[in-house]
DNA sequence: GTCTATAGTGCGATAGAC
DNA sequence: GTCTATCGCACTATAGAC
C-alpha cells in the first residue's frame, strides 16, 4: 500500500501499472491481486478496519444513547485510527481527487460505511428510517472533517474537526 | 424507458439485451445508444431532471432561508415530478434492488445530486461544510421517503412521507 | 483490421510453518 | 501430514496505436 501510494504520487494513478507496484513492494503481480481484488482497492484497504471500529463503537454505546449519540460514539476510535496517518491521508486524497474513477469508489465505500452503521443501529432497536438518517449524517460529518483535515497542516486537528463538523450538523438541522 | 423497464421486470436486467429493448420500443440499437450512454442509464434517465428541479428550487429559495430550508424547498417540485410515476418507480426499484451493479449506480447518482445541491448552497453564500451537510441530509431524507413510498400502495403518499422523513431527521439530530 | 499493453482470473506447484 | 502464502504460467477481455 505504501509502495503503491508512493508510485501514484510520483507518476499518477493511471500511469502506474500493477506490475510496478508489485515490483517495488517485492511481490509478484499475482500476489498483489490476492491482497487487493483490483488496482483501486489498494487505496481503500483501510476501509474494512474503519467500518469494523465504527460498528463496534455503535454496538457498545450505552443502551439509552440516542441513535446519533451511538453513531458519534464511533468518532473517538475512528480519530484514533487515523492518528499518525496524516501524510498518508493527504497523498491518498490528492490521488483520489485527480481520478473520477477513484472518487466514485470512495463514495461507494462511504455508502457501505453508512449502511453498516445503519444496520448496527437497527440492531439496537432503532427504526430503519431513523437509522439510515443518523448513520448517513454521521458519515457525512466524518467526510467533511476528513476533507478539512487533509487540507490543513496540523495532523492532530482531526478530532477537533470532527467535533466542529458535528456541531455544524446540529446547527444546520436545528429548528 | 417504459419498454426497457417492462423487459427488465419480465426477464431480469442481465438477461435483457439492448437489442430487445430497442425492438420493443420500435427503435434500432444505434438509436438507443444515442439516447442512453449505456444499458444502465435507461433506469436513471430521470435523474437529470431531478437534479435540475431541486437545484432550481434551492437557488430560488428566499435569501434569508437557512441552508436546510433552502434544501427542503426542493421537496415540493420533486414530489410533483414523481406524481403519476408510482408504478414506474416500484418496478424500477425492484430491478435495481436485484442488481448490485445498479445499486451502485444509484448511490452515485444520489451523491451527484447531493453534490449539485451543495454547490447551489455555496452559491447562496453557505460555507462548504454546512452546504455538504445540509445537501446530504436533504438527499437522505429524499432517499428514505422514496424507499418508503415504493414499498407501499398509496401513490399519493410521497409528499407526506417526505415530511415525515424530514421530521425524523430533525428528531434524530436534535441536541 | 492487427498488434500491444494492461487489468484481472484460474489453477497447479513450491516452500515453509505448524 | 495440513495449512497458507507465494509464485509462475496461461488465459480472457478490453482499450488504444497504427
Amino acid at each position: 500500500m505504501v509502495a503503491a501510494l508512493a508510485l501514484f504520487g510520483e507518476q499518477g494513478y493511471q500511469a502506474t501499472t500493477v506490475s510496478e507496484i508489485a515490483e517495488r513492494a517485492g511481490l509478484t503481480q499475482r500476489t498483489f491481486f490476492r491482497y487487493f481484488s483490483d488496482k483501486r482497492e489498494v487505496l481503500f484497504g483501510g476501509s474494512g478496519e474503519l467500518v469494523r471500529l465504527w460498528v463496534e463503537a455503535v454496538a457498545a454505546a450505552p443502551p439509552e444513547a440516542t441513535p446519533l449519540a451511538a453513531v458519534t460514539a464511533g468518532l473517538d476510535p475512528v480519530a484514533e485510527m487515523f492518528r499518525g496517518r496524516h501524510d498518508f491521508a493527504r497523498t491518498r486524497a490528492a490521488v483520489i481527487e485527480a481520478n473520477p474513477e477513484l472518487r466514485e469508489r470512495e463514495l461507494i465505500k462511504l455508502q457501505n460505511l453508512a449502511g453498516a452503521i445503519g444496520a448496527a443501529l437497527v440492531e439496537r432497536g432503532v427504526t430503519v428510517g431513523a437509522a439510515v438518517l443518523a448513520a448517513q449524517a454521521g458519515v457525512t460529518v466524518f467526510h467533511v472533517a476528513f476533507a478539512d483535515w487533509v487540507r490543513q497542516e496540523d495532523p492532530a486537528a482531526f478530532r477537533r474537526l470532527l467535533d466542529e463538523s458535528l456541531a455544524e450538523l446540529r446547527s444546520v438541522t436545528a429548528g
